[in-house]
DNA sequence: TATGAATGAGCGTTCATTCAT
DNA sequence: AATGAATGAACGCTCATTCAT
């Protein structure tokens, strides 16, 4: 009966996500996930320890969901290039795709110590890597410039995407997120001409670019 | 007197970074602070429209401090590349020394929909165009890459402060956010040889990099 | 206006009594205390602390009651025997007039540990101190058997004193707790012939003597 | 397989104990008991009626413990005083060795209303005969002052039996409750020259000798 | 200007008990 | 005999905000 059990966890699951991703850890209340999982409060209890638990086990589900769809997408990809533009692609059409668990992953846990605390966070596994082993291959085989540092590149990468993904949910989804995705890793690519020029921004959209940004005082 | 309705505001500010510099926006309370600042809790009411107000002013005044103190720093440096450093080395160094401010601005504003529709985020400088400015006078005078286009580059930096910041604070400042900053714009250079493969990383560190790490199943 | 608060936390120390006192104090709920004070349960939480805070307030107005009734009726005795006689009819009569006091005091209050540590059981004046001194007076001026320890005597007078109260409560107060009250202090009197056998007994009355009375195996 | 029953029923008796023993009533929680037990919440309820009735049927075992423990040591002893030494230097003794069931028979039995209407509360045996049986065998052979009721002397003796057991509970068990329990009796006894003043006293210990212990005001 | 008492809605959590299996 | 998932009522406590003074 191990399978009933994970059955209702599932369903609980799915409740809270559509729950907490109207409105935040906070406001979001469990009686109203128990009336959409249509079981009684006091079960929800029975399945996570507390309204937090329930919150931080959002993301599991979801990271097996990420993983499976990028493998799939990486199939029959062979340079590294390709495979990087692929999985810049991927990642971003994941969130498009699912707006209400990029509010609760960005807007929410990403920036809470206590999830980045949590054993789910410890569970989340290395997409980090994945990205690095591409990059140290495109290197390789002289897709990419050889003198920056993998791990730069790495995080460089994924602050940006991250950070990107952001600007899109503060902004209401107002635009499209997967537009002139392709620009992010020109900077790892040996130097190119004619350059690119103004290509790639957000000053188009009129969209503030990010919380840093100050104006100086004249 | 309006003299006097400002240096109360500012008592109250005062309060209120400490107190929200502690625990977060919800688990602040008004009475704490009204104590901190020594006036009753019915006062700040008659300087501020609520919590939330409040809350959201408090970036204002640390907004022209580190103006200030950027153009202070920037001073008598005449090159891009110069400026550029100082600027990256300015913006972690003041987060730095304000981690009370720090974990309100990235953990908490910069993640909020309803600060980034704010007024005192519309009052923000754009300390981007700054950086937009000299990005693209060390472009034009052959010190940075001239294929990237400028916007990305600034958005790429900004991105990518805002992330280590972010991660020193998550991992309760135990490192030195200082370290290494200098690696920050290699991208934006020529491709230098030999290479400075491995000196950047916070692999050594033991710091997980990203909330969207996840490993790839096997 | 210390005075105006004063007395609404003597309206709500009121209400509390009347609450705690028909069910103990798991049972017994705020917001019934609020109703019954005729204000909003958030008050309650204005003047004291919690629940436990609450109800471990409510001894003191009473001890002070205790207190000056016992000083008044003392008034004018002169020989020791008289005196304890009279301390001792009004302890009962005391809790015999507060039934619901008693109730609280003996049956939840003299039981508990955190009421034993708690700022208002350290404020509970000596009474003990009174009866001590007393028996040591009858015992200097002859009333009173010589070879007994004052504070032991002091000791087994209360304990009885809490013992009958304790008794009367647990037996729905069906008897009259003033009966024979006299005969408390026959042992610390020198002893008399004839003996006044049989006068003194819960037996009659039918009521179990206590939690200890076992009966031996046959 | 009434046996079989039967073992089981002390194995979840055993249980309850330990869990009663460690927190009140109402903390205690039935999962925990089942836990304890190895056995399925569910399973309590096939033995027991509800929680109330496995808590009131604690005592049962310990009294049969008790009574045939206090026989067992009573054995060879013929004077009345003999006897009534050993009498009170067991029930200390024996609450002394069972700390946690003192706990609960004295802290929250004793206390109880519901208790003392319950089966288990008329099956307790009356040890209370076996001391007033004693005391009149010494007052009948000129060992003990035979103007004092018998009843009474009884009702001294559990008072203050119980008394100095909830005093030392109360006070997390942190002295000796054996210390000076011959004193006990010294009141039944003929006046004796010299007296043994200051001997036995609890002030020397430093405890809070009583909940009634007040302080008339000056 | 300033006070601070009063409000009152709102919600997470517990746990004894039941009952289908 | 035994299980253990499910129930669901019940309640203490917080705190931003107001308003009479």
């Amino acid at each position: 009966m191990k399978r009933k059990r994970d059955l209702r966890k599932q369903e609980i699951l799915q409740a809270a996500l559509d729950v907490f991703g109207r409105t935040d850890f906070q406001r979001a209340c469990i009686s109203e996930i128990a009336r959409k999982a249509k079981i009684s409060e006091g079960t929800i209890y029975f399945y996570f320890k507390n309204k937090e638990d329930l919150f931080f086990s959002i993301p599991a589900q979801k990271i097996e969901e990420f993983c499976e769809g990028l493998e799939f997408h990486l199939q029959g990809i062979q340079d590294a290039p390709g495979k990087l533009t692929k999985m810049i692609w991927f990642y971003l059409y994941f969130f498009k795709t699912n707006p209400v668990y990029a509010r609760i992953l960005m807007l929410e846990m990403s920036v809470s110590k206590r999830f980045s605390k949590s054993i789910t966070f410890d569970r989340i596994p290395v997409f980090t890597d994945r990205i690095l082993e591409i990059v140290r291959e495109g290197q390789e085989k002289g897709f990419f410039r050889k003198d920056l540092d993998g791990c730069l590149v790495r995080d460089i990468l994924l602050s940006f995407l991250e950070y990107r993904v952001t600007r899109w949910l503060l902004n209401e989804e107002s635009y499209e997120l997967l537009e002139n995705y392709g620009e992010i890793f020109d900077f790892i690519q040996e130097t190119q001409r004619p350059c690119r020029q103004g290509i790639f921004s957000f000053e188009g959209l009129g969209i503030p670019s990010t919380v840093s940004s100050f104006k100086p005082p004249q």
